[in-house]
DNA sequence: TGCAAACCGTTATCAAGCTTATTATACCTT
DNA sequence: AAGGTATAATAAGCTTGATAACGGTTTGCA
């Protein structure tokens, strides 16, 4: 049912037909829980996040761009990007993609003829309340088995976690 | 000093010329803390990665190739796309990137006329020790501030998650 | 034995990020 | 008033992800 990165659906092979030709092991301890775990979370849920959507043609960063401007209509580009937290240029492709398909619409700034104000249409406002409803799903389903004071504790670890880094990031 | 996602050095304009043209704003909350956490987190350590290892032209995803090759030597692609759980297509190009910078080689398999085995090189292996400190000097600024059991938490908190996600792709 | 099904890697195409550079407009300082 | 600097949006080009589709190989089973 679910796409899961890979045509191939599931096996778990295991692989042990292999270590015969592999070459000796060298072992260094990085992380010990493998892999980039924020990486992983934040891709699984896009991916699935875009498969629950598909119907309606929507990814998920297109969807958080519907987002913002159904919170406040007629921002321009450059606040959007701001508030998106990524750069002007990939603001301006994902509002192209939606304009195409009518979810938005840009239109001059008539204080700033540098400015593009971008609106939504109600198109848009409709498929929010479906986005709003899928996350909500997903949260259900990535937060299953897990006590909600840890929930607490990991919402609030992340938003300094991610402070931390933006301000590293910024601090020249 | 950082990249930044913008060539924009801060500023936190404050959008309050703009409200005049804004129509008029519908309230939904969606996680009340906007923006999508996972996603954000995710991003700005891999910028910072990439940053901290661009003297090496080396970047977070082709930097865990080489660590599970340092670990497994002579995976097969296949394994190695299980193991960083990604599509064996995206694996492929990672391969075509460092295969053509001399960090890993690919060598047919014995056994299997279908199947590479990858090896990493020497140039890999002395790479990885620089990534495993990077990863180190990332998570440090990331932590800052935050009590070490939260973090640990936190920890298990995004293993289970992973898992759940993992697990609702795979069922069908 | 023979063949269908599964599997391995690759190509092609697309989305979403990024950097760097360009154009047009706005602002500021003298 | 003029000049330089800063800002808004876009273009070009790269990486990393994803799907879909395809050839070549292996395997399982009837």
């Amino acid at each position: 049912m679910f796409p899961g990165k890979n045509p191939k659906e599931e096996k778990r092979v295991g692989s042990a037909v292999s270590d015969a030709v592999k070459e000796k092991t060298v072992t260094l301890s990085l992380g010990e829980d493998d892999n980039p775990l924020y990486q992983d979370i934040a891709r699984f849920r896009a991916i699935m996040f875009d498969y629950f959507l598909k119907p309606h043609d929507m990814t998920m960063s297109q969807g958080w761009v519907l987002v913002h401007l159904v919170r406040e209509n007629g921002l321009r580009q450059s606040e959007l990007a701001e508030r998106l937290e990524v750069a002007t240029v990939t603001t301006s492709k994902l509002i192209d993609r939606l304009e195409a398909r009518g979810y938005v619409e840009r239109r001059p700034d008539p204080g700033d003829r540098r400015s593009n104000r971008v609106f939504a249409t109600e198109q848009a406002k409709a498929i929010v309340k479906i986005m709003t409803k899928t996350i909500g799903n997903l949260d259900k389903i990535a937060n299953q088995g897990i006590d909600p004071a840890d929930l607490e504790t990991n919402r609030r670890v992340l938003a300094k976690m991610r402070q931390n880094l933006r301000d590293a990031m910024v601090s020249r």
